[in-house]
DNA sequence: TGCACGATGAAC
DNA sequence: TTCATCGTGCAC
């Protein structure tokens, strides 16, 4: 197991969001190494993209998709629910690819296949907004054996108050992946 | 200071 | 299809 380099972050969203497919998202708690392989993923392109939060600009809630890459964004939807989010592209372009399903791996109880489940499973919730990627207890990882994936393109979940950019294919999944989301 | 609205999930 | 539930952002 291999842990991501900034470098990886550092690239354009899109291609980003499609390599992470087949990684392992990692949550060390007390000593324990919670993983997941990261199955389905949507990509938000920066201030300009209308379905992503940056697009109302930079606010203390947004500030961390403003800032360099490697780093997790985390959310509460809906008053109850956190989302996770990796920060990618340079510091100031407020991109990030959101975390929407995962298949177990190890110590995850619990359904994992839906961005705030999957948070939950991994017991990630909104102290870890803006935590580094790098760091030893919550990092994504290339596993020992990567086999090549198909990937499914599709639109982005619960952002059809975006106009055009709702219908963008920014969404990617595993083919055949019994874990992916719903639909 | 008030208020409309979610990058969801579960129940009905 | 409906609802739980509350932080965020923007209008007063």
């Amino acid at each position: 197991m291999k842990k991501l380099a900034r470098a990886f972050y550092d690239r354009d969203t899109i291609e980003v969001a499609r390599d992470l497919l087949g990684k392992h998202l990692v949550h060390v708690i007390d000593g324990v190494a919670r993983v997941g392989r990261i199955v389905e993923t949507e990509a938000y392109l920066g201030e300009h993209d209308r379905a992503a939060h940056s697009s109302k600009g930079c606010t203390p809630r947004t500030r961390v998709m403003f800032g360099p890459p490697g780093h997790a964004y985390v959310y509460l939807v809906y008053g109850m629910h956190w989302c996770m989010n990796v920060v990618t592209e340079r510091e100031g372009h407020a991109s990030a690819v959101l975390l929407r399903a995962l298949e177990p791996v190890q110590y995850l109880e619990g359904r994992t296949q839906g961005p705030a489940l999957l948070c939950k499973a991994m017991g990630i919730t909104g102290a870890l907004s803006g935590h580094d990627l790098l760091s030893q207890d919550l990092f994504v990882a290339a596993p020992a054996v990567e086999p090549p994936v198909a990937i499914v393109k599709s639109a982005r979940i619960g952002v059809d108050y975006a106009g055009s950019w709702a219908r963008r294919l920014l969404r990617f999944q595993i083919r055949g992946n019994a874990y992916v989301s719903r639909l």
